[in-house]
DNA sequence: CACATGACGCGTA
DNA sequence: ATACGCGCCATGT
């Protein structure tokens, strides 16, 4: 990926305030790179252990945490619990009302 | 070039 | 709401 990509991409996670998420698809859409999701994955799964960015506040269009079952999605829902973030009993988070930027997540993109 | 893989997303059943 | 299929784009074999 172009490093234009990545550095648009990291500069928006480090931009979603505490106790909010964003998808992977509406950041590569922000970034300038729509339907670059995956790659926006990809890209945070290649992040080093010593980062500062907020990776865990990057969920699935539906509001669920990605690759459930391994450690990076457990160590992601307490992270998010943490900082006030409720999740259903299927494990899923309303972007309705922790969507960043919440424009992206209104039903008719109107706030 | 063909085939397989990946922290995804959407439409349909 | 859940499950499956297909599209998407870059990268490795």
């Amino acid at each position: 990926m172009s490093p234009a990509f990545e550095h648009a991409v990291l500069q928006l996670v480090g931009q979603i305030p505490p106790g909010r998420v964003s998808s992977y698809g509406v950041l590569a859409q922000l970034a300038g790179f729509p339907r670059h999701a995956r790659h926006v994955g990809k890209l945070l799964g290649q992040l080093p252990e010593g980062h500062a960015l907020p990776w865990y506040r990057v969920v699935s269009s539906a509001g669920s945490i990605s690759r459930p079952g391994t450690e990076q999605a457990d160590w992601q829902r307490v992270l998010l619990e943490q900082e006030g973030i409720e999740f259903s009993a299927s494990g899923k988070i309303s972007l309705f009302r922790y969507g960043w930027p919440a424009e992206s997540y209104t039903p008719c993109g109107v706030g």
